[in-house]
DNA sequence: ATCATTTAATCGTCCTATGATTGAATATCC
DNA sequence: GGATATTCAATCATAGGACGATTAAATGAT
């Protein structure tokens, strides 16, 4: 079963196989999944192998193992919300809006405190850092024009380099790994979404605003100039 | 090695071995562990659970395996910062004072805001649960005039359960685990910090103050409440 | 000197056997 | 008959050994 094209490690292939069966609600919440034997031959792998990837689905709080009664689908309120998978499989298969909106609230919040601290301690090298990314930005957009050949996959790239760089200037490594974390997240799952390149026109004056302010290490402006950047991708989710 | 006195599973007990040793500097960011023979032959166990241990702290992000070369211990920057026994480990042994107030500054934000969804949106049920534990507290301070029989561990804990129900009933999960899990980090690790009664006494105040908003509905005023709450921690904390 | 080949170290995977834990069935005793 | 102790069986937990895959480095060929 598991492909040769995977370069993965086979334990991963079988962690995210089972991470979205249980997602998906083929195993329920509260039940208990096979038993090792039976999920070694279903999927054709050690128990080793099998245990690997139980070990990590434990640690993500999806299940919980006991002797005698098996290994139990531990109910939602359980589940890892940080850990990058779980919200990647969440945000894929599952709640979709509702929880998009959330993540999108925390994100929100992270951010644009993180566009404060950074205008409050950013050096120079961190403002060429942020700069850099936000010119690209600003050539694609202009260069795409005419309407074709304009790389979307590249420009997020760039636009996530862009709000990476700012996090990273904010100084407080927690901060900036919630942040980087969540839209990471966000992006896997939702890519294509904003195809508008006319809104992105309009989205560059907002992320200059942003940048123009940490500059001029304005903390307040870039607090503000984040929660408008914001204001828009909440207008662009989908409505329920 | 193992004693047989731990009633967590063998690997758990290996990993926070390997873990600590990590933070410690035992085994120092770029280079590799001793391989698996050796460890399995140091810690004394099986190759299956040593395994086992590494896959969960790869997931955390302290090593990398890869063949011919050995299991590379990460830089900090790899880090899961927001993994809670990575947050655990590094407060206890790690970077203590500096890093400490990194965490505070990201658990103001988010139990402040937690505390402005909460007067918006929280239900009759979810206010009795919080005004359950601060009662609590309440009764508890004001027996411990005598000075002595003043039991801190339970205190602790019914202060936790009280800033818990409040992010539960924020309504939104995520900020409710990233709240509930840096608390629970920094309850952990720095437990007996603040034994001065009175200092609690007054806490009780804006505690309450806190209450009344979320009651009354007034976000901004719970969320001005909680920072408050968090100026005092802040005051409160190591100086360097 | 450059490139291809071989080698060896290390992790990756598989297999089988045995131990430990614990819920449930059974037997024992009052 | 009911409570308690005992036995049983299912499941995970741990051990140990064998072989395969990967790849950095040593070696050899051009």
């Amino acid at each position: 079963m598991p492909p040769k094209a995977y370069h993965r490690k086979l334990y991963e292939y079988i962690m995210e196989e089972i991470a979205l069966r249980i997602l998906k609600g083929d195993y329920p919440s509260e039940t208990t999944l096979p038993n090792e034997d039976a999920l070694c031959k279903e999927y054709q792998v050690s128990r080793g192998v099998l245990r690997e990837a139980t070990k990590v689905l434990t640690q993500k709080g999806l299940i919980q193992a006991r002797p005698k009664v098996g290994t139990l689908v531990q109910p939602r309120s359980n589940w890892n919300l940080f850990d990058a998978d779980v919200l990647t499989w969440k945000l894929q298969v599952d709640g979709k809006v509702e929880f998009l909106r959330k993540v999108t609230e925390v994100r929100r919040l992270i951010e644009s405190e993180a566009a404060r601290c950074a205008a409050e301690r950013c050096s120079p090298t961190e403002i060429a850092a942020i700069a850099e990314p936000l010119e690209e930005m600003a050539e694609m957009l202009t260069a795409a024009t005419d309407g074709s050949r304009f790389d979307y996959e590249t420009y997020l790239a760039v636009d996530m380099a862009f709000h990476m760089a700012i996090m990273e200037a904010s100084h407080n490594e927690l901060l900036a790994q919630i942040g980087v974390t969540m839209r990471q997240a966000v992006l896997s799952a939702r890519r294509l979404d904003i195809h508008n390149v006319k809104v992105l026109q309009e989205s560059v004056k907002d992320h200059r605003r942003l940048f123009t302010a940490i500059q001029a290490g304005d903390a307040q402006g870039a607090y503000d100039a984040s929660r408008l950047l914001f204001d828009a991708v909440w207008r662009h989710l989908p409505q329920r």
